[in-house]
DNA sequence: TTTCAACACGCAAACGTTGTAGTTGATTTC
DNA sequence: GAAATCAACTACAACGTTTGCGTGTTGAAA
């Protein structure tokens, strides 16, 4: 009858419940979840068919208290509604929860208070450590406080993407210089000589580096640099409210200059570009390539199609995951104790906005 | 001296180890902290100093443990490589951030398993309440004993988007039905005469009611409903591996018929529609309008861009997000008990793929 | 001098677990 | 037949907080 009572109530059974219930203690019943061998394999029995009729799980938060770990990951990225940081996310999210973590997702908004907030939220003992894509006005201030008092703190952060060298931690990034001069180099095989960048101000480490690879390649294969083909697109005019402002910089910019292929160094000004171009009278490819960065939506459904550079963000989140996940679970030996730089590799697709190679 | 030793120590600090460090009792500590008056002026004084020092930060499990709630909020959704689900979730953690709360995010792949996992992982403590979008795998199986489990638990769910009728808890959806109909008469008063409709089988709900909508708009003009304009996607075909298998039945679906409209349940149809149709000799909006539904990227970017009906995820998001915290502080009086189902508003956003309504 | 608030603080319990260290009563050992 | 062994438990502490209540020390009123 005490059963049928308790069966009705909406409380969520403990192992004091249970103890009393079965008028055993409370080590007891523990132990006997637990297969432990000081109990008989009678009251075995019994703990264990109670447990099971009443939906018995062990309460999490007093385990990660118990153990001080959560095993929960916090993951702070600057934007969610993004083709690639979503991609890492599942990437984090599968292999975490193969290995029973977790994931507490954090938006920075691209904002550096927020970073800072969303950092000191979860550094209370919520999480067991981090994995965190800058936020661009991190990136711009160069204040990097939060994260060096959170690794101070003995939380350890990986870092993915957007990263930093002034901070020693693990780290996953795509070799964009690399990936860069592989793109170039193709547009060039495939007869372009005035190639052009769109990318982003300096500050934007991707951004700087895929520039670099552009400017590399370039004097690799004997070609003049024309500091008038590359386009810095100001900030602000990444925000979907702005597009047409950013329309009206690269429409100027195609304009001025005779321009046959252009590399971008994100799907959304790949896209414009080719946009304004189309406008303007280019036909793509015939004379005017495109090659964007991150394989996302929108170039594989762009039109034409988007020859574009995949990131594996799905593997970089595994990556990442992976290195948090081995950091939390080896304080055994500081001796494994270097920090890793994993660069995953990169591949471009081809689609439609590119020539073939010439023999 | 020891204040030294200890600034060293990345151990975080405790209320013991403050207390032993000041030679106060741990409560003297935790009541200082909180600004009680049960300690004098001068003692505050002092453990505030010394905990700032340290930078002190109560232990969120503990509190966890002790208040019997976490502040944190689990969200299962199907895929979070996806603007919708994306959208909707930067509108949970906005407005939980707001009021305190964080955000676990669990993915179900789509699949009934893995929701039911991690329902499972998340209701031993971990989160104070759900918000999940169903899994399709769900919906066809109709197996809901892990929603009812849950709340059978006293952990409320609150449902968005794919929602369930058959379950009460709180709900945030569109008007399907509504917002259809609005579209098909915007394709009708624009001229439209055949117009199809490309969804998704009935289990979706989204697919269904929209479908409905569109029945009942064409019913309400007049105009005989023929059913071969109703194009049911079979459900693999969404993934994106299966883009040719997609495009081959609308291609066939386009040729079979004489169309001057569609409307698709989402973005990949609509796109894929207008993709194929192009291919086949349709001209946009001339002699073929589109109405797609989520406005996410591709609609925004396509070409030409796609009129497409918004969902304002992010809103709904954030109604999620409230009617769930409001639930859970609000156990108070169970007067206020009764679940509501929150509609929020839709809105047909005018672009390139339709024409202007005929006068 | 006694009595008594007021003050400033400490104690202990509780949240749900787990693991170590007892505590029983019964059985074996020589 | 007393000591040792053993099986099958129970008690307790600890993880880090908060909080109601108890208590010792004041200074002042009686």
């Amino acid at each position: 009858m005490k059963i049928i009572e308790n069966l009705s109530m909406k409380q969520k059974p403990t192992l004091k419940i249970i103890a009393k219930e079965l008028d055993v203690s409370i080590s007891t019943v523990s132990k006997a979840l637990r297969d432990s061998k000081e109990i008989s394999e009678e009251t075995k029995q019994k703990v264990k068919a109670f447990a099971k009729l009443y939906n018995y799980k062990p309460n999490n938060i007093a385990l990660s208290l118990k153990n001080r770990k959560t095993k929960t990951l916090g993951v702070i990225i600057p934007e969610i509604v993004h083709h690639f940081f979503t991609t890492v996310i599942s990437g984090i999210e599968n292999y975490a929860n193969q290995r029973g973590y977790n994931v507490i997702v954090g938006l920075s908004n691209e904002s550096f208070d927020k970073e800072v907030l969303n950092l000191d939220m979860l550094a209370n003992g919520s999480i067991d450590g981090f994995i965190i894509s800058l936020a661009k006005e991190t990136l711009q201030k160069k204040d990097y406080h939060h994260l060096r008092e959170t690794i101070d703190q003995g939380i350890p952060i990986v870092m993915f993407d957007r990263v930093l060298d002034e901070i020693s931690c693990d780290k996953v990034v795509v070799d964009d210089i690399e990936t860069s001069q592989k793109a170039v180099q193709k547009l060039i095989d495939s007869g372009a000589k005035n190639i052009a960048i769109i990318t982003t101000e300096d500050y934007v480490s991707v951004g700087k580096l895929r520039t670099r690879g552009y400017v590399k390649t370039l004097a690799q294969n004997k070609i003049q640099l024309d500091e008038s083909l590359i386009l810095k697109i100001d900030d602000h005019l990444n925000e979907e409210n702005h597009l047409e402002k950013l329309e009206h910089q690269v429409k100027e910019f195609l304009q001025s200059k005779n321009i046959d292929a252009i590399l971008a160094v994100n799907e959304l000004y790949a896209i414009t570009a080719m946009k304004v171009a189309r406008a303007i009278g280019y036909r793509i490819p015939e004379n005017l390539q495109v090659i964007g960065f991150t394989d996302g939506v929108l170039s594989k459904h762009a039109y034409p199609p988007l020859t574009t550079v995949s990131q594996h963000g799905k593997e970089m989140g595994k990556q990442t995951a992976e290195l948090l996940i081995d950091r939390l679970e080896n304080e055994s030996k500081e001796a494994d104790d270097k920090y890793k730089t994993v660069i995953v590799k990169t591949e471009i697709i081809e689609r439609e906005t590119t020539k073939s190679i010439n023999p």
